[in-house]
DNA sequence: ATGTAAGCGAGACGGTACGTCAGGTCTTGTA
DNA sequence: TACAAGACCTGACGTACCGTCTCGCTTACAT
């Protein structure tokens, strides 16, 4: 997670450093450590970051809103975050990882079918449906290069769970493994985002009619 | 088309004030009917608005910018278009026109590759790509019954060429009609999306897998 | 005066456009004059500025104190003032109008004596002194040129009382005309700013002393 | 010179605190005194201000540069000044120790003609100018004690030479002493902020007429 | 010789204001 | 009455600097 990540590489850096000055204690090019990021305010600034998006949508999204809620202010927010995308990416790394589990029935079908749902209904009810929209909006107000790193970073962790349902079936030799795996979850993220964005995550039309026919095509593979 | 059907109105109003100039100008009930609306300022403004996002993509696009290359003003385009959103579905609409035909090679998936690699390059190369993820970066920040109509009324007709292959093939007899076909449409629609909104146009991996793997599952339906 | 100055400018415009157009009525490079600057928005900022200066202080005061009080808004005041030193110079200008008299008793050292105390009294009561203390505390701030014409423009209008009586006793014969006159009115004024700055408006110290001084030191030219 | 004063200040405070440590060492508030002041800090902070100061003037004077610069923190600074105004205080003062001498050619006005020239080509050159017209500035920006703090002790040491030269044409018999002393004095220190304030330190126009104009008046008082 | 209080550098933080930008509405005058 | 010009309000943006705070290291006196 993408927080997490960052304050480890805090604290790696601070050992480090330690570690350094008690092993040789030589050559201390720092003679303090200085101020240390407060875990407080950045927990305080993404939960009010998460509230704002899930209860007044991305065009409600404000700096000044977060800092309000948060009690904190817009400079600490830019000291951690280089832009509106990137925190509001955070938000949707946290919302994520609460999140769903991987259904393990022994069908891949039934599988895909529960964990679609699942996946719909949390964008839906949970509203980090919304986060995720925002992300995706923001992303295309920024340069390009946002766009690959999300294509090669956040898409795959995104994509966990399809992956793992796809390999069970892969390994219960109901499928075969292959580039068709890769088709099919890109094709399932698509039609997923779709959904999410044309505001449409409970349709009428039959989602269980799509997962079959992208089952089928693997099967048939 | 949004834009020709008013414009339609438009030139009939022109008529009848013509033809009322032209009876004589006797009872002069009216000093005068009024200007029209001047078709050249809508296509300049247009023109304009499709250059720059174009140009300069959707986080260029300015009502400023429209306004001074166009030579013409914003209450004009308020008078016209509801907001910028509108705006740029307009401009999105007429880009489409010269749009892509609907190969007919007696093979579904072949035509299907050939449309879909069609519309990509499209996209990438007219640069209307941009415009319509402007579009839907767009609607994400309006109220969602756009995105009702945008799903009833703008989404099918964009899909009438890949509806139109499909239907071919079911009058050939290779597939069978169903619901399935307008599952493989959204999935196809998606990972269109899914494309165009991460930037990755060209991809190096492999789209006929994908078309592929749809065409399997609609075969066995 | 500043403001009525530009606005003359703009009428000044208008005009010679007009006539322009009329004269020859070719080429034509406006074909419509747009909106105009709203008078009422102009004074309601000055006014609300000048309130602020006068209650608050050069440290209270603040651009969106000002928005706030006039109901306007800040891109307008940067429209039309290019920062914050030309707007509380128009303040002050403004706040100057309703000024002082010239007296003219028939003696020198009364008259300037009157003039000062006059001055100072209309510094300290009306806290138009504030607003001459913001003035020149922003101009600190803001480039050299600025101080340029501060002291060729500004300055010299705002001596002209002092400089309206000394000519008096010029005229009467009391004094010689010449650089000392000049001279003078640079010491009177360099004298009112160092009270002003320091805050010692009402001193308790012989201001006629002073005056008296200078008085002599221009008789025994 | 302030920053000393307050340096014995501090010393002092340790002083009675060892002493009273000393007497029996009961009432122990504190059982060690710690560590002392940095005298080398405090030039370092001293020395960046100066230098930031005179390079980028009061608009580019910033707390951070300095702490930059000098290599220390903003902590330690507020420990030892209360604001940014203290601090520019202490560089004025201490530029000005190296200061000028007080010349005495038998010569009111040769004396005071000297004298404002030294003073006023100290101010450019050195650039100290910046450093009072920044402290100057500050003031304006704090509460109206400060202001009174410096009319009654900044200003009459500023004054110094001055008021010697004065008393040296006394001596002589060249004047009589008196208020009117005090009022020559206020009336130079006057036209000197005129022309600090306005960037006018190099005038064109005639000093020494103002200064002969002064020594008139004084003359036949 | 050691423990303790203070000095100190580093730097995060909340706060306040800045000046800018874009959207959408309103006003004025021309054709 | 459509239009251009463009002024206007709204509201958010990202930046700068202030003065305070927390952290952990270092120093120097007092026992």
């Amino acid at each position: 997670m993408q927080l997490q990540e960052r304050m480890v590489v805090v604290q790696h850096d601070s050992g480090s450093k330690d570690s350094a000055a008690a092993s040789k204690s030589k050559a201390r090019s720092r003679l303090s450590v200085g101020a240390v990021r407060s875990e407080e305010t950045t927990n305080a600034i993404l939960k009010a970051a998460a509230e704002i998006l899930e209860e007044r949508g991305y065009s409600g999204f404000t700096l000044d809103a977060v800092v309000a809620r948060a009690g904190s202010s817009k400079p600490t927010i830019y000291r951690w975050w280089k832009n509106k995308a990137a925190l509001i990416r955070d938000v949707y790394e946290l919302s994520g990882e609460a999140s769903l589990s991987t259904p393990d029935s022994g069908n891949l079908e039934r599988d895909l079918r529960e964990h679609l749902r699942a996946l719909w209904n949390w964008w839906a009810f949970s509203r980090s449906g919304e986060v995720l929209r925002s992300f995706i909006t923001e992303l295309q107000l920024g340069p390009d290069d946002e766009l690959e790193e999300f294509r090669s970073s956040f898409l795959p962790r995104r994509q966990r769970v399809m992956r793992k349902i796809l390999q069970q079936a892969v390994d219960r030799g109901d499928i075969c493994d292959g580039p068709e795996i890769e088709a099919a979850i890109t094709l399932l993220t698509g039609i997923s985002w779709l959904h999410l964005l044309t505001g449409n995550l409970m349709p009428k039309d039959d989602l269980d009619l799509t997962i079959s026919l992208v089952v089928r095509g693997l099967l048939n593979a």
